[in-house]
RNA sequence: GUGGGUAUAGCUCAGUCGGUAGAGCGCUGGAUUGUGGUUCCAGAUGUCGAGGGUUCAAAUCCCUCUACCCACCCCA
C-alpha cells in the first residue's frame, strides 16, 4: 500500500470543514483590516531562504527540503513565506504603489522534521506582512489583528507574549554581554543549556527546565540592554496596545529563531498543543528587505499562525465544529421521478441550497441515507407527486411530512 | 540525528498459561414493495505490521526490520 509520506497527512471530510473556516475566518478578518493576498511559488532559489531566514538558523542549516534542478540550480520548497513575500515586493516595486503593502498568504511550508504532535514536513501557515513603515502602532495593529483571527476562530484560553530583541546595534552588544555571564554560571545549568551558552545563549533563557530557573533569573534581561531607539519603540508598541486593549504578557525571555527578526516579536501559545504549544509566531523585520537586495529601506512586520495548530487547537473547543449537514435530499421513486428530480434539483441548487440526489436504490434507503447525511429536509418525489405537483417534504427533525408546492418548497429551504 | 511507546476487522480496542480470532461502533441485508432516527434478527470484512527463529502447535516466546505516535533539538 502506498501511504503518505512521512510528516504529510490527508486532510478528510469533516476535518476539511473547520480548515475551511478557519480560513474563511481569517480571510475575512485581514480583508476587514484592508490586507490583500498574495500567491508566491511553492518553490524558491535556495539563495532567497539562505540570506533571508540566516544561514546559521535550524530551518537554513537541517531542515530544508533542497534539489537541483535540470540545469544545476538549486531549489528549495519554502519551509516560511516572509522571505518570498519580500523577494515579491522587492521584484514587482510594491514600494512603488501608494501606501503601506499589506499582504496576506495562506499556503504549505515544508521542513524536514522529525514529525511529533503539532509538528508536519508540510503544514499550513495563515500569514501577513506590512511592509512600509517602521511605525509602532502598526505593530500594535498587527497584534491586534491576529488575536482577533484567533478570538473569532473560537479559541479561548491563549496567550499572547511580547518581547523586542532590540536592533542590529544593541542586540550583539547583549549577547556578548549575556555569553559573559554564562561563562561563569553555565556549570550551574543542564546539559542542553551549557552547549546552549556557546551555540546559541538566547536560547537559554528559553530554558523549560525548574531547577534551571534560579541561575536564569540572575542573567540579564535584553529589555534593559536596547538602545533608545528600541526601547522608545518597545514602550510605544505597548502603549498601544494597552489603547487597545488587547491583553499580553511582556516575557523578556521571548526568543525567536530566525535571523531577521528585530524589535518587536510576539507569540501566542495554547495549551492544547502539547510539546508544540506555539500557535503563531511574528516579528518585526526591518533590514530584510536590504539584506535580499532592496535599494530601498522598506521595514516590515509579519506573523504567521501555524494553521494545523489552530485547528487542532479550535476542534479541542468545539469538538462539534465539523459537523456537516445538507438541506436537501431528494428521493425520487422510479426512472420517471429521477429524470423530473434532477431538474428540480438544479433549480434548488441555483439558488443556493445544499441538495443531495438519490440516483438509485429504495425510499427505505433514502431515508436512512438522509437521516446520516444529516438533511434538514427529505423530499420524495413518485408519480403520485409529479402527478399532482404536490410534493412530499418530510422535516428530519420534528418527522413532520406535509404536501408542497415547487414555490413552497423553496419557501422551507431559503424561507 | 537521539530516546521512549505502540502495531490485532473500516474505527476504538480485548485476547489469560503458547492450542489456530473476539467485542463495541461502523458497514450490508431483513423485520417494513412509499418513510430515517430507537429496537430486533442476520451477514460480510483479518498477511494478528513484515521477515526469520523456537515448538507438535505462535497474535502470544526470541531475533531483525519497518511504520506510526510522543518527546529531545528547534520551530508554526
Amino acid at each position: 500500500m502506498i501511504r503518505a509520506v512521512k510528516g504529510t497527512r490527508d486532510i478528510l471530510p469533516p476535518d476539511s470543514h473547520i480548515w475551511n473556516r478557519v480560513e474563511a475566518v481569517a480571510r475575512n478578518v485581514m480583508h476587514s483590516y484592508n490586507y490583500s493576498e498574495v500567491r508566491t511559488p511553492i518553490f524558491e532559489e535556495t539563495a532567497l531562504f539562505a540570506r533571508g531566514v540566516g544561514e546559521e538558523t535550524d530551518i537554513v542549516s537541517k531542515e530544508m527540503y533542497t534539489f537541483d534542478d535540470k540545469d544545476g540550480s538549486s531549489l528549495t520548497l519554502r519551509p516560511e513565506n516572509t522571505a518570498s513575500v519580500i523577494r515579491a515586493y522587492i521584484e514587482h516595486r510594491l514600494d512603488q504603489r501608494p501606501g503601506l503593502q499589506k499582504l496576506y498568504y495562506i499556503g504549505p511550508m515544508f521542513r524536514r522534521e522529525r514529525p511529533q504532535k503539532g509538528r508536519y514536513r508540510q503544514f499550513s501557515q495563515i500569514g501577513a506582512e506590512v511592509i512600509g513603515s517602521e511605525s509602532p502602532a502598526v505593530d500594535a495593529e498587527v497584534i491586534e489583528m491576529v488575536v482577533e483571527i484567533l478570538s473569532r476562530c473560537g479559541l479561548q484560553g491563549f496567550h499572547l507574549i511580547v518581547n523586542s530583541v532590540g536592533c542590529k546595534e544593541c542586540r550583539p552588544k547583549f549577547i556578548a554581554r549575556l555569553k559573559e555571564d554564562l561563562t561563569a554560571k553555565a556549570s550551574q545549568l543542564c546539559g542542553d543549556c551549557q552547549r546552549r551558552s556557546t551555540t546559541n545563549a538566547l536560547r537559554v533563557l528559553d530554558c523549560k527546565i525548574p531547577q534551571d530557573q534560579p541561575v536564569i533569573d540572575t542573567l540579564p534581561s535584553i529589555l534593559d540592554h536596547l538602545c533608545e531607539t528600541c526601547a522608545k519603540h518597545f514602550s510605544a508598541v505597548r502603549t498601544f496596545l494597552d489603547d487597545r486593549g488587547v491583553a499580553y504578557e511582556v516575557r523578556p525571555r521571548l526568543v525567536r529563531g530566525l535571523d531577521y527578526y528585530m524589535r518587536t516579536t510576539f507569540e501566542v501559545v495554547h495549551g492544547s498543543l502539547g510539546a508544540q504549544n506555539s500557535v503563531l509566531g511574528g516579528g518585526r523585520y526591518d533590514g530584510l528587505a536590504e539584506s535580499l537586495g532592496s535599494r530601498v529601506h522598506s521595514p516590515g512586520i509579519g506573523f504567521s499562525i501555524g494553521e494545523d495548530r489552530l485547528v487542532m487547537s479550535v476542534e479541542e473547543a468545539d469538538p462539534h465544529a465539523n459537523k456537516d449537514s445538507i438541506d436537501l435530499y431528494i428521493a425520487p421513486m422510479g426512472e420517471a421521478a429521477l429524470r423530473h428530480s434532477t431538474t428540480l434539483a438544479r433549480d434548488l441548487r441555483r439558488r443556493g441550497a445544499r441538495v443531495e440526489l438519490a440516483f438509485e436504490g429504495k425510499l427505505k434507503r433514502a431515508m436512512e441515507l438522509a437521516n446520516k447525511l444529516n438533511a434538514r429536509y427529505t423530499l420524495i418525489v413518485g408519480d403520485n407527486e409529479i402527478a399532482s405537483g404536490l410534493y412530499a417534504l418530510k422535516n428530519m427533525a420534528s418527522g413532520e411530512q406535509e404536501n408542497v408546492t415547487r414555490d413552497q418548497l423553496a419557501e422551507r429551504l431559503y424561507g
